[in-house]
DNA sequence: TGTACATCAGTGAACGCGCGTTCACTGATGTAC
DNA sequence: TGTACATCAGTGAACGCGCGTTCACTGATGTAC
């Protein structure tokens, strides 16, 4: 790559991290301007239109990246627990809480702006969360605890309840450093980890007992 | 109450339509404009003042008034299942999303304002969403299904589940009518429900299987 | 009941501001010979 | 290698627009007597 490219890539890369840095402080994506984005980046307003025809598109190409990114964290999560599996599940929460916090901007964006005020930005996510699905389902059919569950469909379900249920738990643990709190954050963290451990648990006793073909109880 | 109270009042109301209308059409609420909020009330745009300081006081307002029409709503969708208990689980799925058609508005705005772009929206809705797992423990005590799971905690724990869960439903349910169909709607619907009523049955089947005192295996 | 004054929801003009977008430009980097 | 021209990321001035907010106002409704 030229110099020249290799400088346009820097320059557009910069809008898109003030883009998502811009998007996760307390705003949202759509509350944020175009003007403001090229400022973060240290860019005069015009230049933005040397990277994107306008807001819609960056909002578009963040998707991907951040996509991309948390694709690849949860990949090498689930492969940490592959491995060790038989491991507790408080020890996979904490390991997926440390991750959340790794790439707290990616995780506030991603569930943020699922329902946010972009339409093309929306419907980008929903793309990607569908990947998201496809691809947790396809690893839980190799794991032993999910031999018993014939059905693909049964499993695309479960990939999609554990798929949301992150997402709260993601939200909720990046929301916990605010309210007027009662307890001090540690302690905020470790009842929030028990919780959720707990929320774990019960999923897969639900499906440690489920039996694809008659499903229609209670 | 006057005349004069009266028509305050309908303008008042007018407002709150107007925000709740223009943020749950493909925008959200912090993109939303007052000028916008008072053209739609049919008001000008000073006129705004006589009822709220500024959007951020209408905000807070439109949540407690949504949250109420919510609460009631699901608090009528439980005694109905109270009394039919043992009724099948499909069957509460369509009463649910039926009273989700019935208030679109309402849950488009709680759930999709819930990381939204305004901080007072986001809070007032964080208080709120406490209410309803709370008051939702307060009933799951009270139903045969619970009897066997002891500790208070542990309701909250799966009540807040529930919560969530129900959140992800009814935006999955109120954005069927997009995306290039490769299924009428009617088709994604039944679909829908089919995995609804299976995703709220492996969740009974984690919480049958319960144990509150040893719930750390796995 | 009628009159005289007070209240106050809604009006309309005006303001300064940040916005998205256009345009002609500059000067460093790339390319052809 | 050196020169002459082309490319194009970034600049800076300018535009028209909708915004939030102020202010003095109007006229229907409320209140006191």
């Amino acid at each position: 790559m030229s110099i020249r490219d290799e400088r346009k890539q820097q320059s557009r890369q910069a809008l898109l991290e003030a883009a998502l840095t811009l998007s996760t402080s307390g705003r949202s994506f759509s509350t944020i301007s175009l003007r403001e984005v090229a400022r973060e980046a240290g860019l005069v307003p015009t230049a933005f239109y040397r990277h994107f025809q306008d807001m819609d598109e960056l909002g578009n190409d963040l998707v991907d990246q951040v996509s991309i990114s948390l694709h690849h964290l949860l990949r090498s999560l689930r492969e940490g627990y592959t491995v060790k599996a038989g491991s507790k599940t408080r020890l996979s929460i904490e390991r997926f809480f440390n991750a959340v916090d790794q790439s707290a901007r990616q995780w506030l964006f991603l569930i943020g702006e699922r329902w946010g005020g972009s339409s093309v930005v929306r419907d980008a996510i929903a793309r990607e969360i569908h990947f998201f699905v496809d691809d947790l389902a396809e690893d839980l059919k190799k794991l032993p605890a999910f031999e018993h569950v014939g059905a693909t469909q049964d499993l695309q379900i479960m990939s999609s309840i554990l798929i949301n249920m992150s997402f709260s738990w993601a939200m909720t643990w990046l929301n916990l450093p605010d309210k007027n709190n009662p307890a001090t954050l540690a302690e905020q963290r470790e009842q929030l980890i028990q919780n959720t451990t707990k929320q774990a648990q019960l999923m897969f006793r639900g499906i440690s007992n489920w039996n694809s073909e008659a499903g229609n109880k209670s």
